[in-house]
DNA sequence: CGTTTAAATTGACACCGTCAAGAAAGAACG
DNA sequence: CGTTCTTTCTTGACGGTGTCAATTTAAACG
Protein backbone atom coordinates (compact mmCIF):
# COMPACT_ATOMS: atom_id res chain seq x y z
CA UNK A 1 0.00 0.00 0.00
CA UNK A 2 1.89 3.20 -1.04
CA UNK A 3 1.73 6.22 1.64
CA UNK A 4 0.71 9.56 0.40
CA UNK A 5 4.00 11.13 0.02
CA UNK A 6 4.49 15.35 -0.58
CA UNK A 7 4.78 15.16 -4.11
CA UNK A 8 3.61 11.94 -5.92
CA UNK A 9 4.21 10.59 -9.12
CA UNK A 10 0.47 11.27 -10.54
CA UNK A 11 1.89 14.97 -9.58
CA UNK A 12 4.73 15.60 -11.47
CA UNK A 13 3.12 14.16 -14.37
CA UNK A 14 -0.41 15.91 -13.93
CA UNK A 15 1.54 19.24 -13.46
CA UNK A 16 3.56 18.40 -16.97
CA UNK A 17 0.26 18.42 -18.65
CA UNK A 18 -1.37 21.22 -17.35
CA UNK A 19 1.75 23.20 -17.95
CA UNK A 20 1.10 21.65 -21.59
CA UNK A 21 -2.46 22.60 -21.47
CA UNK A 22 -1.42 26.42 -20.51
CA UNK A 23 1.25 26.52 -22.64
CA UNK A 24 -1.03 25.52 -26.09
CA UNK A 25 -3.94 27.53 -25.28
CA UNK A 26 -1.41 30.64 -24.61
CA UNK A 27 0.72 30.00 -27.67
CA UNK A 28 -0.33 27.64 -29.86
CA UNK A 29 1.09 23.98 -30.28
CA UNK A 30 4.04 25.75 -31.70
CA UNK A 31 4.70 27.06 -28.34
CA UNK A 32 5.04 23.79 -26.13
CA UNK A 33 8.33 22.65 -26.57
CA UNK A 34 9.28 20.03 -24.02
CA UNK A 35 11.83 22.15 -22.12
CA UNK A 36 8.93 24.96 -21.69
CA UNK A 37 7.13 22.64 -20.02
CA UNK A 38 9.94 21.55 -17.87
CA UNK A 39 10.59 24.94 -17.04
CA UNK A 40 6.99 25.74 -16.44
CA UNK A 41 6.39 22.63 -14.38
CA UNK A 42 9.53 23.46 -12.17
CA UNK A 43 11.30 19.92 -12.97
CA UNK A 44 14.71 19.79 -15.16
CA UNK A 45 14.73 19.59 -19.10
CA UNK A 46 14.63 16.07 -18.66
CA UNK A 47 12.11 15.04 -16.42
CA UNK A 48 9.41 14.93 -18.65
CA UNK A 49 10.75 11.76 -20.76
CA UNK A 50 10.44 10.00 -17.57
CA UNK A 51 6.63 10.11 -18.11
CA UNK A 52 6.37 10.15 -22.04
CA UNK A 53 8.55 8.98 -24.30
CA UNK A 54 8.41 12.00 -26.83
CA UNK A 55 6.90 15.26 -27.12
CA UNK A 56 4.10 14.00 -29.62
CA UNK A 57 3.15 11.21 -26.80
CA UNK A 58 2.39 14.55 -24.56
CA UNK A 59 0.47 15.78 -27.90
CA UNK A 60 -1.20 12.29 -28.48
CA UNK A 61 -2.17 12.46 -24.65
CA UNK A 62 -3.84 16.20 -24.86
CA UNK A 63 -5.33 14.87 -28.15
CA UNK A 64 -6.96 12.03 -26.16
CA UNK A 65 -8.41 14.43 -23.74
CA UNK A 66 -9.81 16.36 -26.20
CA UNK A 67 -11.80 13.49 -27.94
CA UNK A 68 -13.00 12.62 -24.33
CA UNK A 69 -14.35 16.59 -24.06
CA UNK A 70 -15.30 16.48 -27.68
CA UNK A 71 -17.46 13.35 -26.97
CA UNK A 72 -19.05 14.76 -23.56
CA UNK A 73 -19.88 18.03 -25.73
CA UNK A 74 -21.49 15.93 -28.42
CA UNK A 75 -23.54 13.68 -25.53
CA UNK A 76 -25.09 16.58 -23.40
CA UNK A 77 -26.09 18.19 -26.62
CA UNK A 78 -28.08 15.36 -28.22
CA UNK A 79 -29.24 14.87 -24.95
CA UNK A 80 -30.88 18.05 -24.65
CA UNK A 81 -32.12 18.05 -28.35
CA UNK A 82 -35.30 17.28 -28.78
CA UNK A 83 -36.43 13.90 -29.51
CA UNK A 84 -36.62 13.82 -33.29
CA UNK A 85 -33.88 12.68 -35.50
CA UNK A 86 -33.07 15.81 -37.29
CA UNK A 87 -33.07 17.92 -34.06
CA UNK A 88 -30.04 15.32 -32.62
CA UNK A 89 -28.77 15.97 -35.85
CA UNK A 90 -28.23 19.47 -35.55
CA UNK A 91 -27.57 19.49 -31.86
CA UNK A 92 -24.80 17.04 -32.53
CA UNK A 93 -23.02 19.00 -35.57
CA UNK A 94 -23.75 22.71 -33.31
CA UNK A 95 -21.70 20.88 -30.37
CA UNK A 96 -19.00 19.99 -32.64
CA UNK A 97 -18.95 23.06 -34.30
CA UNK A 98 -18.59 24.59 -30.52
CA UNK A 99 -16.14 22.40 -29.36
CA UNK A 100 -13.58 23.66 -32.41
CA UNK A 101 -14.48 27.57 -31.90
CA UNK A 102 -13.69 27.06 -27.60
CA UNK A 103 -10.99 24.38 -27.98
CA UNK A 104 -9.12 25.30 -31.51
CA UNK A 105 -5.21 24.71 -30.59
CA UNK A 106 -6.74 20.93 -29.40
CA UNK A 107 -9.38 20.68 -32.33
CA UNK A 108 -6.38 21.35 -34.73
CA UNK A 109 -4.11 18.58 -32.69
CA UNK A 110 -6.96 16.06 -33.01
CA UNK A 111 -7.16 16.70 -36.45
CA UNK A 112 -3.65 16.91 -37.54
CA UNK A 113 -2.01 13.97 -38.47
CA UNK A 114 1.26 14.73 -38.65
CA UNK A 115 1.25 16.42 -34.98
CA UNK A 116 0.25 13.21 -33.28
CA UNK A 117 -0.38 9.97 -35.69
CA UNK A 118 -3.22 8.53 -33.40
CA UNK A 119 -2.49 4.72 -35.14
CA UNK A 120 0.74 4.86 -33.13
CA UNK A 121 -1.49 5.73 -29.71
CA UNK A 122 -3.88 3.16 -29.19
CA UNK A 123 -5.72 4.55 -25.94
CA UNK A 124 -6.21 8.19 -28.13
CA UNK A 125 -7.17 6.55 -30.77
CA UNK A 126 -10.08 4.68 -28.83
CA UNK A 127 -11.18 7.54 -27.56
CA UNK A 128 -11.40 9.30 -31.22
CA UNK A 129 -13.02 5.95 -32.19
CA UNK A 130 -15.77 6.67 -29.90
CA UNK A 131 -16.62 9.91 -30.86
CA UNK A 132 -16.57 8.87 -34.51
CA UNK A 133 -18.90 6.07 -33.71
CA UNK A 134 -21.02 8.49 -31.78
CA UNK A 135 -21.37 10.27 -34.93
CA UNK A 136 -22.08 7.50 -37.24
CA UNK A 137 -24.68 5.85 -34.49
CA UNK A 138 -26.23 9.29 -34.51
CA UNK A 139 -26.18 10.53 -37.72
CA UNK A 140 -26.67 6.95 -39.64
CA UNK A 141 -29.92 6.14 -37.27
CA UNK A 142 -32.41 5.20 -39.83
CA UNK A 143 -30.47 4.62 -42.98
CA UNK A 144 -29.29 0.90 -42.40
CA UNK A 145 -29.54 -1.54 -39.80
CA UNK A 146 -26.94 0.01 -37.19
CA UNK A 147 -26.43 -3.07 -35.28
CA UNK A 148 -25.40 -4.54 -38.16
CA UNK A 149 -21.94 -2.99 -38.88
CA UNK A 150 -21.15 -4.75 -42.08
CA UNK A 151 -22.54 -2.18 -44.77
CA UNK A 152 -24.32 0.45 -42.98
CA UNK A 153 -24.20 3.70 -45.60
CA UNK A 154 -21.48 5.06 -44.77
CA UNK A 155 -22.01 7.83 -47.48
CA UNK A 156 -25.01 10.23 -45.73
CA UNK A 157 -22.87 9.81 -42.23
CA UNK A 158 -19.98 11.24 -43.76
CA UNK A 159 -21.40 13.94 -46.23
CA UNK A 160 -22.98 15.44 -42.78
CA UNK A 161 -19.49 14.95 -41.09
CA UNK A 162 -17.48 16.87 -43.17
CA UNK A 163 -19.96 19.38 -43.61
CA UNK A 164 -19.76 20.13 -39.98
CA UNK A 165 -15.84 19.52 -39.96
CA UNK A 166 -15.12 22.31 -43.09
CA UNK A 167 -17.07 24.50 -41.80
CA UNK A 168 -15.17 24.45 -38.15
CA UNK A 169 -12.16 24.50 -39.81
CA UNK A 170 -12.80 27.17 -41.93
CA UNK A 171 -13.97 29.73 -38.87
CA UNK A 172 -10.91 28.60 -36.54
CA UNK A 173 -8.49 28.85 -39.75
CA UNK A 174 -9.94 33.01 -40.23
CA UNK A 175 -10.60 31.51 -43.93
CA UNK A 176 -14.42 33.33 -43.53
CA UNK A 177 -13.50 36.75 -43.01
CA UNK A 178 -15.38 38.38 -40.41
CA UNK A 179 -18.05 38.03 -43.20
CA UNK A 180 -20.56 37.16 -39.83
CA UNK A 181 -18.82 39.13 -37.58
CA UNK A 182 -15.94 39.11 -35.24
CA UNK A 183 -17.62 38.09 -31.67
CA UNK A 184 -17.50 34.73 -30.85
CA UNK A 185 -21.17 35.11 -30.54
CA UNK A 186 -21.75 36.42 -33.81
CA UNK A 187 -19.43 33.73 -35.06
CA UNK A 188 -21.41 31.04 -33.48
CA UNK A 189 -24.58 32.20 -34.27
CA UNK A 190 -23.22 32.39 -38.30
CA UNK A 191 -22.35 28.88 -37.76
CA UNK A 192 -25.82 28.07 -36.64
CA UNK A 193 -27.75 29.30 -39.56
CA UNK A 194 -25.28 27.76 -41.86
CA UNK A 195 -25.44 24.21 -40.46
CA UNK A 196 -28.82 24.86 -40.07
CA UNK A 197 -29.11 25.06 -43.75
CA UNK A 198 -26.95 22.13 -44.72
CA UNK A 199 -28.90 20.03 -42.04
CA UNK A 200 -32.39 21.26 -43.80
CA UNK A 201 -31.15 20.40 -47.06
CA UNK A 202 -29.84 17.02 -45.88
CA UNK A 203 -33.28 15.89 -44.41
CA UNK A 204 -34.94 15.97 -48.14
CA UNK B 1 19.99 47.20 -69.86
CA UNK B 2 20.95 44.25 -67.84
CA UNK B 3 23.58 41.46 -69.59
CA UNK B 4 23.00 38.36 -69.10
CA UNK B 5 24.80 36.57 -66.37
CA UNK B 6 25.55 32.95 -65.66
CA UNK B 7 23.37 32.97 -62.80
CA UNK B 8 21.34 35.69 -62.79
CA UNK B 9 19.01 36.92 -59.21
CA UNK B 10 16.21 35.34 -60.53
CA UNK B 11 17.49 32.04 -60.86
CA UNK B 12 18.94 32.35 -57.34
CA UNK B 13 15.35 32.76 -56.00
CA UNK B 14 13.53 30.56 -58.22
CA UNK B 15 16.24 27.87 -57.06
CA UNK B 16 15.64 28.69 -53.51
CA UNK B 17 11.55 27.89 -54.13
CA UNK B 18 12.30 24.87 -56.18
CA UNK B 19 14.25 22.88 -53.29
CA UNK B 20 11.16 24.88 -50.84
CA UNK B 21 8.94 22.65 -52.99
CA UNK B 22 10.78 19.61 -53.43
CA UNK B 23 11.37 19.48 -49.53
CA UNK B 24 7.81 20.02 -48.85
CA UNK B 25 6.90 17.38 -50.66
CA UNK B 26 9.47 14.98 -49.76
CA UNK B 27 8.95 15.01 -46.29
CA UNK B 28 6.39 17.42 -45.51
CA UNK B 29 6.07 20.76 -44.37
CA UNK B 30 8.60 20.16 -41.22
CA UNK B 31 10.95 18.74 -43.43
CA UNK B 32 11.18 22.85 -44.91
CA UNK B 33 13.82 24.35 -42.79
CA UNK B 34 15.76 27.29 -44.08
CA UNK B 35 18.95 25.59 -43.25
CA UNK B 36 18.42 22.75 -45.73
CA UNK B 37 16.21 24.64 -48.60
CA UNK B 38 20.06 26.66 -48.58
CA UNK B 39 21.77 23.79 -48.99
CA UNK B 40 19.83 22.32 -51.23
CA UNK B 41 19.85 25.53 -53.24
CA UNK B 42 23.73 25.21 -52.72
CA UNK B 43 24.14 28.82 -51.30
CA UNK B 44 25.10 29.72 -47.65
CA UNK B 45 22.97 29.22 -44.73
CA UNK B 46 21.95 32.75 -44.94
CA UNK B 47 21.71 33.40 -48.58
CA UNK B 48 17.92 32.94 -48.20
CA UNK B 49 17.14 35.97 -46.78
CA UNK B 50 18.01 38.12 -49.20
CA UNK B 51 14.63 36.98 -51.18
CA UNK B 52 12.84 36.02 -48.01
CA UNK B 53 12.38 37.93 -45.12
CA UNK B 54 11.94 35.21 -42.80
CA UNK B 55 10.29 31.00 -43.36
CA UNK B 56 6.95 32.51 -43.30
CA UNK B 57 7.50 34.33 -46.26
CA UNK B 58 8.84 31.35 -48.15
CA UNK B 59 5.38 29.41 -47.74
CA UNK B 60 3.44 32.69 -48.22
CA UNK B 61 4.97 32.42 -51.60
CA UNK B 62 3.98 28.55 -51.87
CA UNK B 63 0.79 29.05 -50.61
CA UNK B 64 0.20 31.82 -53.42
CA UNK B 65 1.08 29.02 -55.87
CA UNK B 66 -0.80 26.70 -54.47
CA UNK B 67 -4.27 29.00 -54.84
CA UNK B 68 -3.46 29.77 -58.30
CA UNK B 69 -3.02 25.99 -58.99
CA UNK B 70 -6.00 25.81 -57.27
CA UNK B 71 -7.78 28.17 -59.75
CA UNK B 72 -6.24 26.36 -62.52
CA UNK B 73 -8.28 23.24 -61.51
CA UNK B 74 -11.68 24.93 -60.66
CA UNK B 75 -12.08 26.53 -63.77
CA UNK B 76 -10.39 23.97 -65.70
CA UNK B 77 -13.08 21.54 -64.19
CA UNK B 78 -16.44 24.38 -64.83
CA UNK B 79 -14.75 24.62 -67.99
CA UNK B 80 -15.59 20.64 -68.85
CA UNK B 81 -18.32 20.18 -67.23
CA UNK B 82 -21.70 19.99 -68.93
CA UNK B 83 -23.57 23.07 -68.87
CA UNK B 84 -25.92 22.93 -66.33
CA UNK B 85 -25.78 24.25 -62.79
CA UNK B 86 -25.57 21.04 -61.26
CA UNK B 87 -22.71 19.64 -63.09
CA UNK B 88 -20.83 22.64 -62.75
CA UNK B 89 -20.87 22.67 -58.85
CA UNK B 90 -20.23 19.09 -58.65
CA UNK B 91 -17.05 19.51 -61.00
CA UNK B 92 -16.62 22.03 -58.65
CA UNK B 93 -16.55 20.24 -55.62
CA UNK B 94 -14.42 17.24 -57.49
CA UNK B 95 -11.71 19.01 -58.62
CA UNK B 96 -10.76 20.82 -55.34
CA UNK B 97 -11.15 17.57 -53.49
CA UNK B 98 -8.68 16.40 -56.43
CA UNK B 99 -6.20 18.64 -55.54
CA UNK B 100 -6.20 18.80 -52.09
CA UNK B 101 -5.75 14.71 -52.69
CA UNK B 102 -3.13 15.46 -55.27
CA UNK B 103 -1.39 18.28 -53.34
CA UNK B 104 -1.51 17.14 -49.58
CA UNK B 105 0.92 19.22 -48.44
CA UNK B 106 0.56 22.94 -50.04
CA UNK B 107 -3.11 22.28 -49.41
CA UNK B 108 -2.27 22.13 -45.80
CA UNK B 109 -0.28 24.83 -45.97
CA UNK B 110 -2.96 27.13 -47.52
CA UNK B 111 -5.22 26.56 -45.01
CA UNK B 112 -3.25 27.05 -41.69
CA UNK B 113 -3.04 30.18 -40.41
CA UNK B 114 -0.62 29.94 -38.08
CA UNK B 115 2.22 28.30 -40.88
CA UNK B 116 1.64 31.63 -43.23
CA UNK B 117 -0.80 34.23 -41.99
CA UNK B 118 -2.17 35.53 -45.40
CA UNK B 119 -3.22 38.84 -43.69
CA UNK B 120 0.77 39.76 -43.77
CA UNK B 121 0.93 38.39 -47.53
CA UNK B 122 -1.34 41.16 -50.01
CA UNK B 123 0.08 39.14 -52.97
CA UNK B 124 -0.86 36.03 -51.81
CA UNK B 125 -3.98 36.91 -50.60
CA UNK B 126 -4.99 37.66 -53.64
CA UNK B 127 -4.64 34.69 -54.85
CA UNK B 128 -6.30 33.08 -52.32
CA UNK B 129 -9.59 35.25 -52.67
CA UNK B 130 -9.76 35.30 -56.22
CA UNK B 131 -10.55 31.27 -55.66
CA UNK B 132 -12.81 32.08 -53.16
CA UNK B 133 -14.49 34.43 -55.56
CA UNK B 134 -14.66 31.59 -57.92
CA UNK B 135 -16.18 29.03 -55.28
CA UNK B 136 -18.61 31.73 -54.57
CA UNK B 137 -19.57 32.88 -58.46
CA UNK B 138 -19.73 29.03 -59.27
CA UNK B 139 -22.43 27.90 -56.41
CA UNK B 140 -23.78 31.04 -56.04
CA UNK B 141 -25.05 31.63 -59.18
CA UNK B 142 -28.70 31.88 -59.21
CA UNK B 143 -29.03 32.59 -55.25
CA UNK B 144 -28.88 35.69 -55.86
CA UNK B 145 -27.63 38.81 -58.01
CA UNK B 146 -24.04 37.97 -58.13
CA UNK B 147 -23.29 41.34 -60.30
CA UNK B 148 -24.63 42.97 -56.83
CA UNK B 149 -22.03 42.40 -54.31
CA UNK B 150 -23.48 43.73 -51.53
CA UNK B 151 -25.99 41.12 -50.43
CA UNK B 152 -25.61 38.00 -51.78
CA UNK B 153 -26.77 34.82 -49.95
CA UNK B 154 -23.55 33.28 -48.82
CA UNK B 155 -25.25 30.88 -46.65
CA UNK B 156 -25.64 27.80 -49.20
CA UNK B 157 -22.34 28.78 -50.95
CA UNK B 158 -20.59 28.56 -47.77
CA UNK B 159 -22.38 25.46 -46.38
CA UNK B 160 -21.80 23.60 -49.89
CA UNK B 161 -18.14 24.85 -49.86
CA UNK B 162 -17.24 23.62 -46.01
CA UNK B 163 -19.07 19.99 -47.39
CA UNK B 164 -16.12 20.16 -50.01
CA UNK B 165 -13.13 21.49 -47.49
CA UNK B 166 -14.39 18.88 -45.15
CA UNK B 167 -14.51 15.82 -46.96
CA UNK B 168 -10.94 16.87 -48.46
CA UNK B 169 -9.59 17.76 -44.80
CA UNK B 170 -10.71 14.38 -43.69
CA UNK B 171 -9.65 12.13 -45.89
CA UNK B 172 -6.46 14.06 -45.78
CA UNK B 173 -5.89 13.72 -42.29
CA UNK B 174 -6.40 9.79 -42.63
CA UNK B 175 -9.83 10.67 -40.56
CA UNK B 176 -11.45 8.36 -42.90
CA UNK B 177 -9.54 5.28 -42.52
CA UNK B 178 -9.88 2.49 -45.12
CA UNK B 179 -12.92 2.25 -45.28
CA UNK B 180 -12.99 3.39 -48.77
CA UNK B 181 -9.84 1.66 -49.87
CA UNK B 182 -6.62 2.58 -49.73
CA UNK B 183 -5.36 3.38 -53.61
CA UNK B 184 -5.39 6.96 -54.98
CA UNK B 185 -8.46 5.69 -57.18
CA UNK B 186 -10.31 4.08 -55.17
CA UNK B 187 -9.92 7.23 -52.44
CA UNK B 188 -10.85 9.95 -55.42
CA UNK B 189 -14.06 7.67 -56.19
CA UNK B 190 -15.25 7.46 -52.62
CA UNK B 191 -14.98 11.46 -52.77
CA UNK B 192 -16.98 11.52 -55.64
CA UNK B 193 -19.61 9.31 -54.33
CA UNK B 194 -19.92 11.35 -50.98
CA UNK B 195 -19.55 14.62 -53.22
CA UNK B 196 -22.33 13.57 -55.36
CA UNK B 197 -24.58 12.86 -52.48
CA UNK B 198 -23.76 16.19 -51.34
CA UNK B 199 -24.85 18.19 -53.93
CA UNK B 200 -27.65 16.31 -54.86
CA UNK B 201 -29.03 17.07 -51.45
CA UNK B 202 -27.61 20.36 -51.90
CA UNK B 203 -30.26 20.52 -55.15
CA UNK B 204 -33.14 20.48 -52.88
C1' DC C 1 40.80 53.02 -62.42
C1' DG C 2 38.03 53.93 -57.94
C1' DT C 3 33.63 54.16 -55.65
C1' DT C 4 29.39 52.67 -54.53
C1' DT C 5 26.04 49.28 -53.94
C1' DA C 6 24.19 44.80 -53.96
C1' DA C 7 24.91 39.83 -52.97
C1' DA C 8 26.61 36.25 -50.45
C1' DT C 9 29.29 34.50 -46.81
C1' DT C 10 30.89 33.41 -42.19
C1' DG C 11 30.00 33.75 -37.36
C1' DA C 12 27.37 34.03 -33.36
C1' DC C 13 23.26 33.49 -30.21
C1' DA C 14 19.49 31.43 -28.14
C1' DC C 15 16.49 28.15 -28.71
C1' DC C 16 14.89 23.23 -29.70
C1' DG C 17 14.43 17.63 -29.08
C1' DT C 18 16.64 13.98 -27.26
C1' DC C 19 20.61 10.58 -26.14
C1' DA C 20 23.80 9.42 -22.32
C1' DA C 21 25.67 9.17 -17.95
C1' DG C 22 25.50 10.07 -13.33
C1' DA C 23 23.34 11.61 -8.79
C1' DA C 24 19.73 11.35 -5.35
C1' DA C 25 16.23 9.07 -3.08
C1' DG C 26 13.49 5.54 -1.74
C1' DA C 27 12.13 0.46 -1.34
C1' DA C 28 13.48 -4.42 -0.65
C1' DC C 29 15.91 -7.60 1.57
C1' DG C 30 19.61 -9.74 4.21
C1' DC D 1 21.27 -1.64 10.82
C1' DG D 2 23.66 -1.86 6.03
C1' DT D 3 23.50 -3.12 1.24
C1' DT D 4 21.73 -3.58 -3.01
C1' DC D 5 18.40 -2.43 -6.51
C1' DT D 6 15.13 0.42 -8.86
C1' DT D 7 12.88 4.43 -9.88
C1' DT D 8 13.23 9.39 -10.32
C1' DC D 9 15.56 13.36 -11.54
C1' DT D 10 19.54 16.19 -12.87
C1' DT D 11 23.40 17.85 -15.46
C1' DG D 12 25.79 17.71 -19.73
C1' DA D 13 26.35 17.12 -24.45
C1' DC D 14 25.27 16.89 -29.62
C1' DG D 15 23.33 18.29 -33.72
C1' DG D 16 19.64 20.79 -35.39
C1' DT D 17 16.82 25.12 -35.97
C1' DG D 18 15.65 30.54 -37.18
C1' DT D 19 17.64 34.76 -37.46
C1' DC D 20 20.64 38.99 -36.16
C1' DA D 21 25.24 41.10 -37.11
C1' DA D 22 29.44 41.91 -39.30
C1' DT D 23 32.22 40.90 -43.11
C1' DT D 24 33.79 39.58 -47.47
C1' DT D 25 32.95 39.05 -52.37
C1' DA D 26 31.20 40.58 -56.63
C1' DA D 27 29.01 43.46 -59.70
C1' DA D 28 27.69 48.15 -61.54
C1' DC D 29 28.68 52.69 -62.66
C1' DG D 30 31.22 56.95 -63.47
Amino acid sequence: MTVTRAISRDDVRASILQASISLMNEGGLGALSMREVARRAGVSHQAPYHYFTDREAILAELAGDGFDRLYDYMVSAIGLARNSRAEKNRALGEAYIRFALNNPEVFRLMFRVEMCDLTRYPDAKAKADRCFQLVADTLGAGTASTTDKTSPDLVPVIAAWSAAHGLATLMLEGKLGDAFGDTMDQREEAARRILAFTSQQFSK
